[in-house]
DNA sequence: CGAAAATTTGACTTTAGTCAAGATGGGTGG
DNA sequence: CCACCCATCTTGACTAAAGTCAAATTTTCG
């Protein structure tokens, strides 16, 4: 997540990065787009994802306003990543080579962007671990888990209940399962009273037993 | 993989950096040993992984000669990493604060690092497509491709053939599967004139055929 | 050499995937 | 407002992939 600052504040106004509006489940960045600019996530959710040449997917991560795709992108293209509007989004495209500049001149923000990459590769070792690792079960309450945990970082929870905009087919692409599983075992988290889910909207109605099955801290 | 330059040379030798040495199966890195340092594999083999509670085990990537553990350690301290010694291992240690002021001075070394990182993420998304998207045979038949790919860049490679110093528990954690499973795999790989093992050494005797059950582009 | 670690193999179990068929639900055009 | 369409979700029966357990070999290391 990026904290706006002085500096930033000056680059989202600036001609070259307006906001444009996807609507959801539309392409927002195809795999070949990364060459000159950067998009970040301004409003809504998005899927960074790679594709197989079978059709199969893997989610890399669940993008939410203020996330930018990928950290390491920052600093040179990156290959075969594609971004997917699940709700409809906002985003803003930077270029690369605009923002070497501003880090080059602001420490500060130097400083804030090493972060993110320390949480990046953090995120992605769990996300090996979970896809190497983890039951079903327990890929399924961890991503519940972690998608409460960055809603709450963003004042987006209400309560112990949250937007839940994700079909199956995400949670399944982001786990590595399929949708049929995917389902069998939601029905057995709601049938448990772990969670409830309703008109896109989950609430966590029994965080304990959520945090043991999903082996969390 | 670091490619040794002037400064990196000056640093190599300066008395912090001293090589040592760990024997096979010794643990290199602790968890909690990011703070202030980080390791170079300067030789042999080794494993940057994750340890679970349970004792299981996901190896985010093999080390080989020249690599860095992470780079995104080199801008702040990680967490959870340890590191393996699976042959004999040297490695050199840099603190972290004199390679940042170095970076911050040489424009090369920083645009190194830069390349660093891309492939660095580009290596962890494969490794989240492998693991949740791939059949048992495919991981290991990737997983001997890309060893084969990073030792034949370094001219570790002798035609087809390359040193093979991992225990299949080490294949088994990097590929998200069970030991027996693992040998069962190789022993049908064999079976089928895939590849000949013998002697901690690996000779890939069916190239067409391997890249075919690797889904290899 | 002898103990410990690693590998191999087979029988059996568990987990998750595949296939098929309905149910649900939201949006669109008449 | 309703009828229809499409995408999504649900469920159950069956299959396939990989894990577990156990026991024998083989290799490695001290």
């Amino acid at each position: 997540m990026l904290t706006p600052n002085a500096d930033w504040h000056a680059w989202t106004l600036s001609p070259e990065s307006s906001s444009k509006t996807i609507p959801a489940r539309r392409t927002v960045w195809h795999p070949k787009d990364w060459t000159e600019f950067v998009p970040v996530i301004c409003s809504g959710w998005a899927a960074a994802s790679i594709v197989l040449s079978n059709g199969h997917r893997q989610i890399l991560s669940f993008l939410l306003p203020g996330d930018l795709v990928s950290t390491a992108s920052l600093f040179g293209p990156i290959s075969g990543r594609s971004v997917e509007a699940i709700t409809e989004v906002q985003y803003r495209k930077f270029r690369r080579d605009d923002i070497k500049v501003l880090l080059r001149k602001n420490q500060d923000m130097l400083d804030q962007v090493s972060k993110l990459m320390i949480d990046e590769r953090e995120q992605a070792d769990h996300l090996a671990v979970d896809l190497g690792r983890r039951m079903a079960d327990e890929r399924i309450a961890r991503q519940i888990l972690y998608l409460a945990k960055r809603l709450a970082k963003r004042g987006m929870m209400n309560g112990q209940t949250m937007a839940f905009p994700l079909r199956h087919r995400h949670i399944a692409d982001a786990t590595g399962l399929t949708i049929h599983h995917v389902s069998k075992v939601l029905a057995a988290f709601q049938r448990a009273g772990l969670i409830s889910i309703a008109n896109r909207s989950l609430t966590i109605t029994n965080v304990t037993e959520l945090h043991k099955v999903g082996v969390w801290p």
